[in-house]
DNA sequence: CATATTTTCTTGTATTTTGATAATTTTAGT
DNA sequence: ACTAAAATTATCAAAATACAAGAAAATATG
């Protein structure tokens, strides 16, 4: 264990399930000497990537909240969807949640959403929260338009029932990729119905998408064209945005340099 | 620069106003030589804590949206606190932001907010963003608390424009302190009166506020006793749901092990 | 106050990081 | 598609530092 890795691989240990750790603990988990890793969280304390709570037990410190600030006001694909998840969410025929999403490694994230005042259901896409590459709306319409060895080298890792099983799906994402947008019932969430369009920016790499989550039940078929013309045109302005703001961040670094 | 400093030097470039760097723009202000940048960015880029840009910036990456999502379910004082907000802004009597602020380093931090619907301007708390740590009754709440030599560190770094100004402070400090609450105007921002009540838990040392900031023109001095009250008594119910959060906590601990 | 627990300190040794340079890959402009 | 420039990675010996293990100190607990 060496670089980053020593502290990246303590700061993991912190999840939703487990949210604090003592120093003896972490020695445990990662067969590591107690010494060393006092030193290292003494290390993460001191930039406040964490800090002691009770009984010598650690948690993950205010510098992740103030990061995710910085990320919320600068990242590009943040910047240029947010404004427009409300907006999209209005339009829609029924009560939804609005999700820009995008690839986290091998898993898919929610970056910003938004939900209609009366939506009753939640929907499991939460920003910060890594979601299945594979299964939804949201993100099955982010890997379409991922081709050849990205596509392969991203699918490694995940397991289908059967040889059977992947070529539908193969299959499935090809049409998806034709018609231009994703539909998927129940994949993640039971009782709920998702629509997704790819939003790509090639120069800023990103692979994202905006999505539209229903409850099953309030969806009648002669929504869908609205629904889908909703989307599409939403995700061609956001595409657009993206391309302003990085003609202003280019501006700004040629100014000030 | 060794251990995780080497990290959070760069890390720490990146901020609200100046969200993408180059490996060579860090590189010159670091003064460190390119090669070792480019091998500390691209260990980064490896854990997701930063992302490449177009044209060889880089910026935040999104690790830290989903640290900052763990927080958001795990840390005792978010937890405890945000669902509070809402009720308290309902029961003020005008239009408000309410806020759940605590110590990061020597700043004031928001961790939690909620503003009214119809809440015009906005104040200068938000979450993730550092505020200083003597202006603003948000602030004041936190320090008022704080006594001896760790009020003596805390303000080492504060600069006051002369004794008297100092002397002041201190009185109103020590005056809010007896009151149990601390009311500011236009300290922070212009046409803005804010009161806070301080938060505490030493044995999760948690050294925080609770504020409802209101536009001053909206305000009225028959006002004050009600939001007191609320303040205080929702302070008091969020310090109280504090203890359980650690008390559950200890448990899922006990249990588990 | 005594005891147990947590945290820091110490030290020689092993490992990692560093930075100058070279090599390679990517990008952008004909 | 070609080429020049820019960006990134690889190499390697010297320098820096992280490491482990136990001792010591500080802190929490009853």
């Amino acid at each position: 264990m060496s670089g980053f890795t020593r502290y990246n691989k303590i700061l993991n240990l912190f999840s939703e399930q487990r949210s604090s750790w003592t120093v003896l603990e972490i020695s445990d988990e990662l067969k590591t000497p107690s010494s060393t890793i006092y030193r290292i969280v003494r290390e993460l304390v001191l930039a406040e990537f964490l800090e002691s709570a009770a009984g010598a037990y650690f948690r993950l410190g205010p510098a992740f909240i103030k990061f995710n600030r910085i990320i919320n006001l600068s990242d590009p694909l943040v910047r240029a969807g947010q404004p427009f998840l409300k907006k999209l969410a209005n339009e829609n025929p029924i009560e939804s949640v609005n999700v820009l999403a995008r690839l986290y490694g091998n898993k898919v994230m929610c970056v910003a959403d938004y939900k209609t005042p009366f939506f009753k259901n939640n929907t499991s896409y939460q920003k910060g929260k890594l979601m299945p590459l594979i299964y939804g709306a949201t993100s099955r319409a982010i890997i379409m338009k991922i081709v050849g060895k990205s596509l392969e080298d991203l699918l490694k890792q995940e397991t289908f029932y059967d040889d059977n099983d992947k070529d539908t799906f193969f299959k499935n994402l090809k049409n998806d990729n034709k018609k231009g947008y994703c539909k998927t019932e129940g994949q993640v969430d039971k009782g709920l119905i998702g629509f997704a369009v790819p939003i790509n920016n090639k120069k800023l790499g990103i692979e994202a998408s905006l999505s539209s989550i229903f409850n099953s039940s309030d969806f009648l078929p002669e929504h869908e064209p609205i629904i889908y013309a909703n989307l599409t045109s939403y995700s061609l302005l956001i595409e657009r945005y993206i391309n302003q703001i990085f003609d202003d961040i280019q501006n700004y670094h040629q100014i000030s340099s």
